[in-house]
DNA sequence: GCTCTGACGATTT
DNA sequence: GAAATCGCCAGAG
C-alpha cells in the first residue's frame, strides 16, 4: 500500500466532529514529518466526497487549505459542531 | 530518473 | 506575538 493510500485510510477514520492535524495523519501514514506531502496528495486527488478531508487541519490550529475552497472547508467544519474563530479552530 | 510543486511544520528574526 | 525563512516529504511532469 502506497503512502497516499495510508493517508486516505487515516483521514477516513477521523470521527465526525473531530479534527486531525496533517502531521498526525502523516504519522499514521508512516512518516511523521511528511505533513506537506499529505496535503499535496489530498489536493491532487481532491476526493472531497470519498474522504472527509475537511477534518484535516494544521498543527497551529488554522484550518489549512481545501480543494473546494477554504471557505467551504470552514463551513463544513462548523456544520459538524466545531467552533472556528478567524479561520482558527477552537478546541474545547 | 531528475526537477518542480505544494491543503505543512518548526525555528529564527 | 507576528511575520519571514528553512527544512521536510511524496507525487506528478
Amino acid at each position: 500500500m502506497g503512502f497516499k493510500e495510508k493517508v486516505f485510510s487515516a483521514v477516513k477514520m477521523i470521527p465526525k466532529g473531530e479534527t486531525m492535524t496533517y502531521g498526525k495523519v502523516a504519522e499514521i501514514a508512516g512518516n511523521s514529518m511528511a505533513a506537506r506531502a499529505v496535503g499535496n496528495i489530498l489536493n491532487k486527488n481532491k476526493n472531497l466526497i470519498i474522504v472527509p478531508c475537511h477534518r484535516v487541519v494544521r498543527s497551529d490550529g488554522r484550518v489549512g487549505g481545501y480543494a473546494g475552497g477554504t471557505k467551504k472547508k470552514i463551513k463544513l467544519l462548523k456544520s459538524e459542531g466545531l467552533e472556528i474563530k478567524s479561520g482558527k479552530i477552537i478546541l474545547t
